[in-house]
DNA sequence: GAAAAATACGAGTAATTCGTCGCATCTGCT
DNA sequence: AGCAGATGCGACGAATTACTCGTATTTTTC
């Protein structure tokens, strides 16, 4: 723990022209597509740079190290699944606990596309966890989780609903990143979905005390 | 996910002197400090070798390769946490919930110790996760699971008892292991254990439909 | 259309890695 | 003591890796 490599992720120079902005583009498929096939221990600069169709040396003019493209992947991944939890969480509508179902059901199906890719993904954590970039992403979403945890359990002490937001959501995180490892049919993320979300309720209108939403 | 490179994890020979014992309990001890200081990334075989005070030559001499050490870690650590878990879980002296709630503490204080080694060791999993030897450990302490759920819930059917029991499970380790990457006070353990622990029984009371335990 | 800026290229470098193999040393046994 | 097998050694080979740099090509600007 004491001299872990220092990884720079910023960006080493913004694409000004359009045939640049593609080239971005096709690197980063291409950087999925070896992390699903080939997984971490062979994603290398020179294999994404071949199956994008484009030298070496172009690749290192938008990216300043190998973690910087994977880190890239995985905060696109992580805009877009915050963005489509932020969404559910939000319909006021609905029921707390029913959004909370519906929000498990939705974060599962997602997890389980493009398993493979994330499995990877997950795996390449060690090259770029440390990185300041990486931990203020995190912190975005636990604001929403926050307002959502504020809603349900009203009457709690701070401490209790921050504490049961942080384990459902690291839950949630974990157990589907587990989930996903293995190929799963429909059904089975929907009875999966089913399970986890009693569990949260349950575990919710106990701390409400009598007060559950749905 | 064509082509990971296959792991051979099989014994190389057996120690039958003293001395060659210790040095395989030396190799074993200097690759937990090596992997806890450095992190998999600079876990190497050479430096295994260097800081046990060997040979890198007689290091392969007992382990066919670098991925056969980690895994041999990494067994270790899962037959003492099985050990110790199917200890508490079968104390029939106490109710069912209040084992499981024990269990839960006991599980989260074992995971922060030593946790920078088990980070790592996580870390490396892509290197053995696909070996054979590392799926037919991860079984042995389902049974012992299978079993609790039974007595907690005897009326319910089977197949809502093993989904039960595998949510309960994989919460557990993969929360647990998420949890214990960050360093943790022991008043953190035990209010992180207790809202874990709360969470499971509420689910699992549900479940039982008023024939709880504790 | 020419100068300037942006983009693309890919051979080459330096470093690191795993794992082998031939030889030296030690241990137990008669 | 003396031998055979077990154990220990570490330089070395072969492979892989991330990343740079000088040059060629394309696009934009005037």
């Amino acid at each position: 723990m004491t001299d872990r490599p220092r990884a720079r992720i910023s960006s080493r120079k913004q694409p000004k022209q359009a045939r640049s902005s593609e080239l971005v583009a096709a690197i980063l498929d291409a950087a999925a597509q070896v992390l699903a096939r080939e997984g971490v221990q062979r994603f290398t600069t020179a294999r994404v740079a071949e199956r994008a169709g484009v030298s070496i040396g172009s690749l290192y003019q938008y990216f300043p190290n190998k973690a910087a493209i994977l880190f890239r992947l995985q905060s696109d991944e992580w805009r877009q699944t915050t963005d489509m939890l932020g969404g559910i969480l939000a319909d006021a509508q609905r029921p707390p606990l029913e959004r909370l179902r519906r929000l498990v059901h939705a974060f599962l199906r997602s997890e389980c596309e493009e398993a493979a890719m994330r499995v990877a993904l997950h795996d390449a954590a060690p090259l770029y966890r440390d990185a300041p970039e990486a931990q203020a992403a995190r912190a975005s979403g636990d604001r929403i989780v926050e307002l959502f945890m504020q809603e349900v359990l009203p009457s709690a002490p701070q401490a209790t609903r921050t504490l049961a937001g942080d384990l459902i959501t690291t839950t949630l995180g974990t157990v589907g990143k587990q989930f996903s490892e293995s190929p799963r049919s429909l059904a089975e993320i929907d009875a999966y979905s089913d399970a986890m979300a009693d569990m949260f309720c349950a575990y919710l209108e106990r701390l409400g005390c009598g007060r559950g939403g749905a």
